[in-house]
DNA sequence: TTATTATATGTCTAAATAGCTAAATAGTAA
DNA sequence: TTACTATTTAGCTATTTAGACATATAATAA
């Protein structure tokens, strides 16, 4: 079920990406002007993330805009709380 | 710096491994009962779940025995939580 | 010493991954 | 239509990864 965000998030350049749209929407331009990537690289990173559900785009004339799907990463959150945090293992049964 | 806890967060057989240990301490061939994994392919999780600090392990005679150490997951939580967490990116400047 | 048990390590294979350049696609504008 | 821009996709290479089996190591016991 979270499979595919964990692997999303095993990437730094992933990881900083989702940072990056926290701030706000981005052009994929834009993101890509970020990093020291040829913008193709950027791009495959982009369709990972959208593979995972972490971001949602969005075609505006040439541009593709890319926002953080805030859902999925609350809800990846605290999967990874429930499992991994806490201290007893199994307080939810 | 939690680039190792991310890697080895991102395989599924390392997370049971950390969601089993997390009700106590176990020795590698336990462990190992748990997957269908040949025990080598076992072993070899444990070596990278210990290199990435999560685990401890403690010789006793003929036995290993592998403990969480919770500091390291409190640790990668809070840092998860700090970064990917909150609303609005930048709480800490 | 030898034998036995528990675990790790050597070595290989197949699959996945991240990076690149070049080419394709989609949209806009002349 | 052609030309241009933004982005993705194709195709390739090098590296990493997870898995297996065989072998080595470490500790104990006889």
């Amino acid at each position: 079920m979270h499979e595919g965000v964990f692997k999303a998030m095993s990437d730094p350049t992933r990881r900083r990406i989702i940072e990056l749209l926290k701030e706000g929407p981005q052009t994929a331009g834009q993101i890509a002007t970020h990093f020291a990537h040829a913008q193709p690289t950027v791009s495959r990173h982009l369709a990972v993330l959208k593979a995972a559900n972490l971001v949602v785009d969005q075609r505006d004339g040439t541009f593709i805009i890319y926002q953080l799907n805030t859902t999925i990463v609350q809800d990846w959150l605290a999967w990874v709380l429930e499992h991994f945090g806490g201290g007893h293992g199994d307080e939810t049964n």
